[in-house]
DNA sequence: CGATTAGTAGATAGCTACTAATCGGTGCTCTATT
């Protein structure tokens, strides 16, 4: 990899080692820490030159430090979007403790008195890090006061969810990349535990990064034993997973597809004598963190959730994680079981699987548009002659302002209109009609629905293979591991030699490797992701993941190198 | 998409067998009541 160097911020130093042995001082004299690993002097080294920079590490190896020592060497105060209020809570408190700089949160949550005393600690230099939603960053009366303040960093953690929930859930993540700029566009750093290609590619554009360095450790995580137990009956799988859990090794978490479910099986694993509580949205704030603050200090040993639990979760000893129900992503998956095993120590991870449980994901994804609500916003600006703030449109069109925020979105992936100006104001294009918009944005709609759909393709894909599971998991993300992993059920069964499985004839090549750009006569162009014996999974910009059968491919002529 | 519940038709007074309806995940913020 080669560093280059952009122009050399005013703190900085001058030589590449007087900057680094900066870096080394403050994290040892401000936050304790003797040493930082290649990774962490990378990125710092690349804000410091003024660069984005999107670092890819598992929880728990230090990202956070990143942003931490490289805002006290640009010398003035980091803005890091974090996504829930609990996590902000964390982060300040943890920064608190220690004998580095204060950071404050800005959040609905909290007392007007502490909001503006945190203001003032950081416009008085008493704080370094402010920590916001993106929700607060779509109000321009923070961004007004932020911008004030010169910040020095916009780092947004978990940065994912820009990606996983910006499209639907929470549409102001997706507006981060125009916040950074009305803030006067300092380094964009991104934060995350794992991003496949397209997440990535999300992540840059939605926040507008620039010539995004990448920095990865690997998603790796080697002591999680990773397994799929199998199963058509309904009933049958109840009793596997109740009878598993039981009997698993605690502390650990099983995730459920459904609140009811969350709530039956922790009942249930109570009558067994576990020391079991169920979390989900649905249930009392106070409960949720009674569970939680429980959960890290040893009770409830085991904890049934669904995916509201776990964002901020850094337990170190949590012996598994178990999944009653498919999940809807290798990318969710991949997130969920990283939760265990941080200790470095031996943890497992299973995945109780029954194909029509993939029902419930394609029913969770299947939204439908409301082309209704994208012509009354598309109408409402084709009516006007000046851009529009979002407000304005909101209340043209008659629609909720987060509503209006989520069709203005699209509209403006699908290129109808357009943010622009220091109060990015949208204004439709020029030759726009509200039946092109509509058509284009149901393309876009569309294209990302094909995605989601292939994404729970390959959670099936992941469960029904009968190679190496984390060669399958890990290619997904990118990370090619070169022998099957010896530390998961597929390879177990090979060791014991009972598998009878396939293994690629030595000297017999593969036609595409990974990362092998290839064009497909219907699909369009896309990334070869991984291949096994027979087939080989190919991510389409499109269409999203596919796999295709080896033999077919070359019969037909259906891959060409691109 | 699939599981569960509620409703109803048929044939005859308590039940079966089908169809229709319903439900299912993640959080922020603001506003109106307690």
């Amino acid at each position: 990899m080669t560093r280059r160097t952009g122009g050399p911020p005013a703190r900085a130093g001058a030589g590449g080692h007087d900057r680094e042995a900066e870096l080394h001082r403050i994290a040892r004299e401000r936050f304790g820490w003797s040493e930082l690993t290649p990774e962490q002097t990378e990125a710092m080294g690349a804000l410091l030159d003024g660069r984005d920079v999107l670092v890819v590490m598992p929880t728990g190896s230090g990202k956070s430090a990143v942003y931490q020592v490289a805002t006290l060497v640009l010398g003035g105060p980091a803005v890091v979007v974090s996504p829930l209020i609990a996590l902000q809570r964390d982060q300040v408190a943890g920064l608190r403790e220690s004998s580095a700089p204060d950071a404050v949160a800005v959040n609905s949550a909290q007392p007007e008195s502490v909001t503006d005393s945190g203001w003032r600690a950081v416009r008085e230099g008493d704080a370094e890090y402010l920590f916001l939603s993106p929700e607060q960053l779509a109000k321009d009366g923070v961004l007004e006061r932020l911008r004030e303040l010169g910040p020095s960093l916009f780092v947004v953690d978990e940065a994912h969810c820009v990606s996983a929930w910006g499209h639907d859930f929470r549409p102001d993540y997706l507006g981060l990349g125009e916040a950074a700029e009305r803030l006067g566009r300092p380094p964009v750093l991104a934060l995350t535990a794992t991003a496949a290609a397209p997440v990535r590619a999300d992540v840059v554009e939605h926040l507008h990064m620039r010539d995004a360095r990448i920095v990865s450790t690997g998603t790796d995580r080697p002591n999680i034993h990773l397994a799929v137990r199998t199963f058509t009956d309904d009933g049958a799988k109840r009793d596997a997973v109740a009878r598993w859990t039981a009997g698993a090794r605690a502390p650990g978490i099983l995730y459920t597809a459904t609140r009811k479910d969350a709530e039956a099986y922790a009942a249930r694993l109570r009558q067994d004598g576990v020391d079991a509580a169920a979390y989900h949205a649905g249930m009392r704030a106070a409960d949720r963190r009674r569970i939680q603050d429980g959960f890290m200090a040893g009770a409830p040993a085991v904890v049934v959730a669904t995916s509201a639990f776990g964002m901020g979760i850094d337990k170190p000893d949590v012996r598994f994680v178990a999944h009653a129900s498919v999940p809807e992503s290798p990318d969710s998956y991949y997130q969920e079981i990283g939760r265990a095993g941080r200790d470095g120590e031996p943890a497992r991870a299973v995945l109780f699987y029954r194909p029509q449980d993939l029902g419930l994901q394609r029913f969770l994804i299947s939204r439908a548009l409301d082309a209704e609500a994208l012509a009354a916003v598309m109408t409402a600006l084709l009516g006007q002659d000046v851009p529009q703030s979002r407000s304005r449109v909101a209340q043209l069109s008659g629609l909720s302002r987060r509503r209006t925020t989520d069709l203005l979105n699209l509209l403006e992936e699908a290129g109808a209109v357009t943010c622009e100006g220091r109060r990015r104001a949208v204004r439709a294009l020029p030759g726009r009609t509200a039946d092109g918009a509509a058509e284009a944005a149901a393309e876009v709609f569309e294209r990302r629905r094909r995605m989601d759909r292939s994404r729970i393709e390959m959670m099936r894909g992941y469960a029904e293979t009968l190679s190496c599971r984390r060669q399958y998991l890990l290619g997904y993300f990118g990370d090619q591991l070169d022998a099957p992993c010896g530390r998961c059920d597929a390879c177990d069964r090979d060791r014991r030699g009972g598998g009878g499985r396939r293994e690629g004839a030595p000297g017999h090549r593969a036609p595409y490797g990974p990362n092998d750009r290839v064009r497909h006569a219907e699909w369009g162009e896309g990334t070869v992701m991984r291949t096994e014996e027979d087939r080989v999974v190919v991510l389409f910009e499109q269409v999203g993941y596919k796999t295709l059968s080896l033999a077919a491919t070359a019969e037909h002529d259906l891959l060409t190198e691109a």
